[in-house]
DNA sequence: CGTCACATTGATGTCTGTCAAGAATCGTGG
DNA sequence: CCACGATTCTTGACAGACATCAATGTGACG
């Protein structure tokens, strides 16, 4: 394929952008640029922590990260996975200080970048704004899923819906094959995803499992029959708009 | 107070989006201009379909509507409320067609904002585009909370905890007293709020009422003691960002 | 006045939480 | 290399939250 791209191939959040918006070389040598690790943080270190003052923007590089808020008396929700090229706190650009933490799951590395750095793309260059946007608007568009996956379904739907994207958006930054990624979340971290006690994240992963739905090993989740899986909890992956884009072009 | 303000004092738009960013004399007159009705909504009826090509953005002028999802067998999540000053599908600018219906929960004015408007706001004019940026990013926050309310908590401080949300919600959009405001919802979308049957709903405000904690009528909310509530469900209106801003003052 | 959606209450069942106790796994240090 | 503690993972028994089924009452509206 097109040889003349200079900006790795790889690189996940050009990966994850091109889904939404065309990018040129331009946008791409930019944002390459953003995702140069600073600094690494390890697994249950806070990356943002609620009420920091908003020096700047994170970055995912490697690794994932989760968002979490602390309800009443400790009890904590996770609210969100952070993939490899997603960012973690852009929102407090505008909005200042973060109202939830963010740490790292597995050991990730991390891009830093400055304020005035996105200030200058988002309120500057508007190819590259929307690019940003698109990619809040999605994140938010996962956090309404989970939400009626929470409201909706039993605790076994949930798990398997949970599974079904993080096949889907590990495969889409290149990180998973197409019947198996990594998965990274222990049991009690799953239970504070889906908002239900370790005991019985427990208890449904055994179920799945004799079910032959999926199959746990080495921290990877492996799915013999994905369309099972999706049809067992009626998984639609509308929400995370994928317009599909062939890997080679791109319209400058 | 200032007398030279053109703008109607009482924009709902104006007066939420003041509380993210510093509007001059223009900017209000923008908005104010967007913040025309163009039809009417009875209730029940879609305002936004999910699917539906995205053709422009819609506003809540008047009345509340809300956002929801359909899951399997026709269960449905509301994933959010929209007060006058909301936007409904601000997203739609970027991601194209709505992954998720919105409807009038009582009747509604809309204004109807064609695509290029809202373009040439938000990628153009960079203080606007932050107003709508932290217009979204509010809306995300709220989600993320609505998140953690549905995972960790129990169903009495969950609707305890909407009610917190909508009274201060609706006091910033000037539409509400003190210790009360309007209540449109009936119980079965309560119940789609919240994830649970009407009938718990029922039991629920039997149960909150009986502690004297709410009062309901004609369609009201009253709340003897804000205070006692908003202990009683750990409420901590930080996720709505609401920097507060005496009403006199526009730095332009 | 009948209809229909909303609201209330009771009886019973299912999902999920809590408590308790082991077993397996893993990193760490001797 | 093995021992050690610390998580994680698993299973059982029981309890609580919430759902389901059923019946009745209430109010708006044609």
């Amino acid at each position: 394929m097109d040889a003349l791209v200079t900006v790795p191939r790889g690189n996940p959040l050009i990966r994850k952008l091109r889904h939404g918006v065309d990018l040129d070389a331009g946008d791409q040598a930019i944002l390459a640029d953003l995702f140069r690790p600073d600094r690494t943080a390890e697994p249950q270190q806070d990356i943002v922590r609620a009420g920091d003052p908003a020096v700047g923007v994170h970055l995912v590089v490697e690794g994932v990260a989760f968002r979490y808020k602390l309800v009443d008396d400790g009890r904590r929700q996770i609210l969100g996975l952070l993939l490899p090229g997603d960012f973690c706190d852009l929102q407090s650009v505008v909005l200042g200080p973060s109202d939830h933490y963010i740490a790292a799951l597995t050991a990730c590395t991390i891009a830093d970048v400055p304020q005035d750095r996105i200030d200058a793309l988002v309120f500057r260059d508007s190819r590259l704004a929307r690019a940003l946007w698109w990619a809040t608007l999605v994140d938010e568009s996962i956090l309404r899923e989970w939400l009626a996956n929470m409201g909706q379904r039993t605790a076994d739907r949930r798990l398997a819906h949970l599974f079904c994207e993080l096949l889907l958006r590990q495969q889409i930054v290149g990180a998973a094959g197409s019947h198996e990624c990594p998965m990274p979340m222990t049991q009690p971290m799953l239970a504070d995803i889906l908002g239900i006690t370790t005991i019985h994240v427990s208890r449904i992963l055994r179920d799945l499992r004799t079910e032959g739905l999926i199959r746990l090993q080495d921290r990877r989740l492996h799915v013999p029959e994905v369309e099972r899986l999706r049809a067992f909890c009626d998984f639609d992956p509308a929400y995370l708009h994928l317009i599909r884009r062939p890997e080679g072009e791109a319209r400058p």
